[in-house]
DNA sequence: TTATTCGTTTAGAACATTCTAAACGGAGAT
DNA sequence: ATCTCCGTTTAGAATGTTCTAAACGAATAA
């Protein structure tokens, strides 16, 4: 039993794709569906046309707007929201990971120099020591690659 | 209660990382455990030092494995295998982002060809048709663009 | 041979995530 | 005012993941 139309086919691809990518369904399927169709879209409508809860497209609507995925647009003659996707698949992408990585290698930063602090008081085997300095370093390295991020990705 | 030993501590902390990445837990505490331990770990040091199962530690032992980010090394006068971590921790990642990201681009491409095939014959929207055909450009440049991860990596 | 040691596999328990359906509250409309 | 429309929030159902404990089988020891 094929699908039928192209919003369908490709939300259920994009959907996948997401999940493959450890977000959730939805949100790809969402963005998927806003990314494909001509017009901006209400919540119901998508609902509607994913057969998902209001409910699970609302939550989803909102993270995929605090990523700067899609936006809210007014439909003259409609008092509901209607949603439309940043065409930007690339930016999008690249903003996500970046923040996505920073957080995390700060926090890992933080985690290693307190380890560090510590370590004195535990007698530690010199050549451990080394490791964790060498991670610590690898960290950091990678934190200022971060910021390159954006200039790497031009050459996409 | 503060934990008093640097591997309690360190796989603590890699286990955590390793969740905010969204592998398991218990993939990270082990390889945090042999990458920090002077010397290799059997199956049960690891159980017994991380408080986990038998079974669970063999399985993620497996994974870090086929990862190569572990390898089993003998121990003189001992029957049991002992493993011990790939310092290598930049070039496990880099594998393992590239592997991950190109196995995913693949199906991407894949599908998307499928959905362009079939798309004439439903009579689409020209500017729709534009968005697909750009989506599968820009995941084509970023298979390409895969390949030099390893050049570009190496200058962090 | 039987007994012991070791790693893997299995069933299902514990936990986490994602989703639905329904209740809710605010903002017009009547 | 009440009624309707709309989006959000909620409780908990459905699903998915990760882990434990125990059974198992292969290999060696006795």
């Amino acid at each position: 039993m094929d699908s039928l139309t192209l919003p369908d086919d490709f939300s259920r691809f994009a959907g996948e794709l997401a999940e493959s990518f450890s977000f959730n369904r939805s949100v790809g399927q969402i963005y998927g569906l806003l990314f494909i169709h001509a017009s901006p879209l209400s919540l119901d409508d998508i609902s509607a046309m994913l057969k998902m809860s209001k409910g699970n497209a609302s939550i989803n609507l909102r993270t995929l707007e605090s990523w700067g995925a899609i936006r809210s647009v007014s439909v003259s003659g409609s008092r509901r929201d209607h949603y439309e996707a940043n065409q930007d698949v690339k930016g999008i992408l690249v903003r996500r990971v970046r923040e996505g990585l920073s957080r995390r290698l700060e926090m890992a930063e933080t985690s290693l120099s307190k380890l560090s602090e510590h370590i004195d008081s535990r007698r530690a085997d010199p050549a451990v020591l080394k490791r964790i300095k060498e991670l610590k370093n690898l960290v950091q390295r990678s934190r200022r690659a971060l910021n390159h991020l954006p200039k790497i990705a031009a050459f996409l």
